[in-house]
DNA sequence: ACCTCCTACTTTATCTGTCGTAGTAATCAT
DNA sequence: ATGATTACTACGACAGATAAAGTAGGAGGT
């Protein structure tokens, strides 16, 4: 289960990743993150909803109002072309960074003794 | 230029990968971390040092005074084992990390035409 | 002797993003 | 009507990072 330190700084690229591939809202979104984490990050509604705040003034995102739901009215995002460059500037950036991280961890398996 | 953020989650780990090699002191390891990432990641003083006094708190690290100086008196500092094992749990993080992140990042090179 | 540079560390106050807890809002099945 | 599920909001607290400034010691130039 990944911590929220380590995750901090990519929950916007996640987002952006989402939008990227289609308009989404924030329940949709959530699910989404846990599945293809594999339930390794279960992000936190409120961490979810304030992200979507700053990238909407950051000018990444644009809401509009959704007519299809299934309870409460659904607050959909698109990303903006903006958001499709900060998106692409998050990857590079992850990039660098797994090269740099990958620097200062070893490599080992836990125990090298296993099967 | 890595952003604090992306980095923040992994200051520890990168002083505990440094200190698992060898004992050192504030000053090289903030110079050993700058020369290491390329200049990606020039570690701030103040985060380095409080750094210090979580990881001490920790118990994952113990400082004594060091003799040869030039300069002000050093600060050394040594793992512990237990100091050890936070560190091998924390590279572990970071392979699960990779396989998530990279679930959200788009793979191409910015242009897809360099050699 | 004085000043400056470099090494080496500390203090303080502030900001950002996440988290815990709780509450609101709408729709559907019973 | 009541509760379950979907969907979002508000508020206060906190940890870790930052900027700015200060402290402390030795080496070298003038």
């Amino acid at each position: 289960m990944l911590g929220s330190d380590v995750m901090r700084g990519y929950n916007d690229m996640l987002i952006l990743c989402l939008l990227h591939e289609g308009d989404s809202y924030g329940y949709a979104i959530s699910r989404e993150i846990e599945r293809r984490s594999g339930g390794e990050y279960p992000i936190k509604e409120t961490t979810l909803y304030s992200a979507f705040g700053r990238l909407e003034k950051q000018g990444y995102i644009v809401p509009y109002q959704g007519s299809e739901t299934q309870g409460r009215p659904r607050t959909y995002y698109t990303i903006t072309d903006e958001g499709r460059r900060a998106y692409a500037a998050k990857c590079a950036e992850w990039r660098v960074l797994k090269t740099v991280v990958d620097r200062f961890a070893k490599e080992d398996t836990e125990d090298g003794s296993d099967s």
